[in-house]
DNA sequence: AGCCAACCTTATGTATACAAAAATTCAGGT
DNA sequence: ACCTGAATTTTTGTATACATAAGGTTGGCT
């Protein structure tokens, strides 16, 4: 994973572009969606800092954004970790989600251009393809598109910057808490029926199958009571794997 | 108002206690609420840092983190300037808010301890009060306080958490768009109707309740086509008398 | 052997110096 | 008189040095 980065590095900076604390952020939760820094990691100043070429200026603005975004937990005195949400907040943030998602579908129900219900059923087909064909990775791209594009597309942009904000957060707890031997998270009508509810200006119906869409994503977890399997990986799990693969750079 | 700043950081400094990220934040924040910082003003960060007597580190830190609550804007290259939320921007915030806080309101009509529902009770009457003897910031103190212990003990700390910046962001826009000659944004039945509702349990007649009450609140200030009216005053009214006292520091 | 304390390592908090980019000012020309 | 453009000033971006606090480790003591 650290060659992902130092070749992404590589070409920032060939193409004449300083490494900003933006680029930072991206790889940083991009990492932390795709699992590759599990949660509790450790994430020091320097070491990020060599990582990426930078100093540690750049690197404490990048945290401090991360934290806002709920990517990653900072303390005073303490070192940065990636954030494990608790399965209470999980479900919290499933329930905000459906509440904000719900509202933003019911509004597009009504005045969503052409032009973006095409972009989706683009993305609805595509995301069927990849998973006939088991390419999960692309699978999971396209799905986050759909619900990205829900969000930017938002006639209230308010609400649209929250769901951005929520559908990371859900992306994250979805990579943490997926049943073990679940191969994939697709749920083949939903989306389908979601752009159907969008095209037929039905509010309601839509926001109901979004709400009914992330209820059965809800499901797909493992939420039972057993908190201890996340504060035992906390503590313990964050050792020296994650740990030397950071300060190898 | 600097030497209201000069008198708290005095008092902080001789409680012992270094002037940290989170002190200036809070500060600033107050500050634009009650419109001493008006929008559009310029906030320099060595301005800042001679004000409140720390160094260009710790004010950058504040102005991220007040960016990320949407106080101030951050461009790159740029002096970080208090916000001016547009016409728009303003009417999609309570929409947010409307939707955010009628479910937080739905879901303690079930579930909120006798102990909230008497401190509620008290911030009410408390409010009638100051608004009887003409005391509005008084009262506008009581009414904020009311909406952040509902976002406080949201039972989904994730949707409290939003309501929180939610509150924040309104108050901002109510005291830039306030109709001039309005003395009081005070509603005397709101308030007493979504306790009588929380009490009672029913959880759409709260919902209905916060609704109608942002609702009115909305109607209270000028929207009107004319945004011109800020524009203006983001780029001719922060001049010189803003921008005197913060460098006169 | 177990526990405690002092030390040392590590990492963050803060200030400051220098570089680069904007904004402003002022002079020159049309 | 107005517009243009270079020089100056202001302000931010980044790196680095020093101070401070947390965490772990080793030594000594009971």
């Amino acid at each position: 994973m650290s060659t992902t980065w130092q070749d992404e590095i590589a070409a920032e900076t060939r193409a004449g572009r300083r490494i900003s604390d933006r680029f930072i952020v991206d790889k940083v939760r991009a990492a932390v969606l795709t699992q590759r820094l599990p949660p509790g990691t450790r994430l020091p100043e320097v070491a990020l800092g060599e990582i990426f070429g930078v100093s540690r200026s750049v690197v404490r603005k990048a945290l401090t954004r991360l934290a806002a975004d709920h990517v990653v937990s900072q303390q005073p005195n303490q070192v940065a970790r990636v954030r494990a949400p608790s399965i209470e907040e999980t479900r919290e943030t499933f329930a905000a989600r459906r509440l904000v998602e719900g509202e933003v579908a019911a509004l597009l129900a009504g005045g969503s251009t052409p032009t973006l219900l095409e972009e989706i059923a683009l993305l609805v087909e595509r995301e069927a393809e990849a998973h006939a064909r088991g390419d999960e990775p692309a699978r999971i791209e396209h799905s986050l598109a759909i619900h990205h594009l829900l969000a930017e597309h938002s006639p209230n942009r308010v609400l649209g910057a929250m769901l951005t904000d929520l559908i990371l957060r859900t992306s994250i707890v979805i990579a943490l808490y997926k049943r073990a031997g679940l191969a994939s998270c697709y749920l083949a009508e939903d989306h389908p029926a979601l752009l159907a509810h969008l095209r037929s200006g039905d509010a309601e119906a839509a926001r109901r199958s979004i709400h009914e869409h992330l209820q059965a994503l809800e499901g797909l977890l493992d939420l039972s009571i057993r908190e201890t399997r996340i504060d035992l990986m906390a503590i313990l799990g964050q050792g020296e794997g994650a740990r030397m693969s950071l300060s190898r750079g």
